[in-house]
DNA sequence: AGCACAGCCTAAAGCGCTTTAGCGTTCTCT
DNA sequence: AGAGAACGCTAAAGCGCTTTAGGCTGTGCT
């Protein structure tokens, strides 16, 4: 800056107002120096942005997933795309960051906030007693919670917006699709037992299961590898009256999970209806084609950046749902064998 | 800091000094202030670590890929696991940005570079007349390409590094396992044309056919996607004296072939043997199980990210291989059937 | 003519840290 | 005993930017 200002013949401080579209220079003189800034390939030094009290530039995402978990299901990547997107728009970087378990996560937003390398973070897989609010908001660290049911019983904070699918609607759907079809034993293969949107599909399947009378339906938690989604469908379809149903909470599980039963020599879907949370490649990729709950994972990161960006811009926490998953049909259902 | 230096009763310098492990304060100064700064719960204000030239503390990561085709894979996420691990260490962070295509990328170092964002960064996906070794030289921003063919003739240029896996050695390997169960009329369906790797499988799988005197073997190029890659399974097993044995650069396209062929009439593997380039989960979730080419993506990045770390204190730049991938034998390969 | 005010610009301080030069004290060696 | 080195520390500058206070000029008003 010290070169454009001695090159446009004006003090730093113009180069400054020019180059930011502050007002205290003529309009020629923010031509000269944006002129002579381009000439020169001039671009602002982040970490002296920060420091004078700018902001990082910069948002924050870490995901807690033990080890092995991670890299399976195609939802990240996908939402990361969807950040990104978004971020572009005004040139923010996203630091990303891949930890064993909350406690590390909740450390790494305190470092980055004390070392001021973020504005905000976005936080995904809300759990059911989940600290990362209350730290966040002790911290003052903006931060949109992704995925997470709205807490309606504790008052909005303020910097800590929500975007939120409805699992409940949807869990909803899906219990109506089989139900309609005649199946009556249905066992649900959930995620990870803390989490909120599996407590979540869980209290609402047996919310459902109850209203329409149905009494054998219930859920059994995993950790959402194959390995397990595997492991569960064997031992739920070797009991006594096996389910005519099953609903996995991710594509990864239910691919893995009709391989099971066809080891069991269980046909899908014959002797099986099997439905995916989560439609993917993967679901088109197998036969039958699964019966898949879509969403759009890219517009779900889309949305969420976007509400980061209203909190940095000291906009108003809100609390925003995007739309309910479409139950996408295909051959995996079908209306339960009449013996 | 200034607090820091109060409580403790010295001066600013004094307190940088006994917090970096530098000389200039003696051990009982050193241990007031570590515990002034600890009580304090002082963390290093990175902007201006930055500022006062130590660098970012951050080092970059951009993908290229068009937007449908990220995602699918796992490898990235891998990868990415393995990268963190590493940079754990020294607690610095991870940049990471998803664009469309390398002219973006190449926009994006230049960005980060000029902003002083990242200390250095990590490349991959190495292509055919790559222009990204080029500006990171020109740029002097230091890198390490992972996955590249090692360059033999240009010189090394200094604080670039490569990493990169012997896919000409493992494509022999399945060559080699192929013929010797007596296939003779071979398909690679391969990856993205303008890839390093895809373009040495190509000439290695010719060059090992040639070798053997097999005639009848050819690679074909896709986009990576279960799409392409089925549709190219079909059409080659369509054709006139279908090929007995396919081989895929990728776990999704195997499996999306394997399905496309079934639909074929085409059973896998009494019509035809099935390989996959790159185990996966996947790999063991279809049926037949996937014979597959295991390679440890995980370390595969850590080796790319400690190779970065040593550039980044002025180490030596250098080319390190990772270990051969193995070939794991499952069920998807076995010998031709003798009509 | 005199005054107020707007418009354009500069000087200088400050963000939180590192680093160099230098100062006084004690230790070591001849 | 005196010179010199070693040690423990401080003062101050500087990294690249933003921002506040204020200076100067020219315009419009009474």
């Amino acid at each position: 800056m010290k070169d454009i200002a001695r090159r446009a013949g004006v003090s730093e401080s113009a180069v400054s107002f020019a180059l930011n579209d502050r007002p205290g220079v003529s309009d020629i003189t923010r031509d000269r120096v944006r002129r002579v800034a381009e000439q020169l390939g001039w671009r602002p030094s982040t970490a002296a942005r920060a420091l004078s009290g700018e902001g990082a530039a910069t948002v924050g995402l870490v995901v807690a997933r033990p080890a092995g978990t991670l890299g399976v299901d195609s939802f990240f990547l996908q939402l990361i795309s969807g950040i990104q997107e978004v971020l572009a728009e005004r040139q923010l970087g996203l630091l990303f960051q891949v930890v064993e378990d909350v406690t590390a996560e909740c450390a790494v937003y305190r470092r980055w906030w004390a070392e001021h390398r973020v504005d905000g973070v976005l936080v995904v897989d809300p759990r059911t007693d989940d600290p990362r609010p209350e730290l966040l908001a002790e911290l003052g660290l903006p931060a949109v919670v992704t995925g997470g049911v709205p807490d309606t019983e504790r008052p909005q904070r303020p910097g800590l917006s929500t975007v939120w699918a409805d699992d409940a609607g949807a869990m909803a759907s899906v219990v109506g699709h089989l139900h309609a079809l005649g199946h009556r034993r249905v066992v649900h293969i959930a995620g990870l037992p803390g989490l909120a949107h599996t407590e979540r599909r869980m209290r609402t399947l047996r919310a459902e299961a109850d209203r329409r009378g149905l009494t054998e339906v219930r859920s059994v938690t995993t950790d959402y590898s194959d390995a397990e989604g595997a492991a569960v469908t064997r031992r739920v379809l070797g009991a006594d009256a096996p389910p005519t149903a099953l609903v996995y909470d991710n594509d990864v599980m239910a691919v893995a999970g009709v391989a099971a039963a066809a080891s069991l020599g269980f046909a899908v879907p014959d002797d099986v209806s099997v439905v995916a949370w989560e439609d993917s490649a993967l679901c088109r990729m197998v036969h039958p084609w699964l019966t898949a709950l879509s969403r759009d994972t890219v517009s779900f990161g889309r949305t969420a950046a976007r509400e980061l960006l209203g909190l940095l811009d000291d906009g108003p926490a809100g609390t925003v749902q995007v739309p309910l998953p479409r139950l996408i049909e295909r051959e995996s259902t079908r209306a339960v064998r009449t013996t």
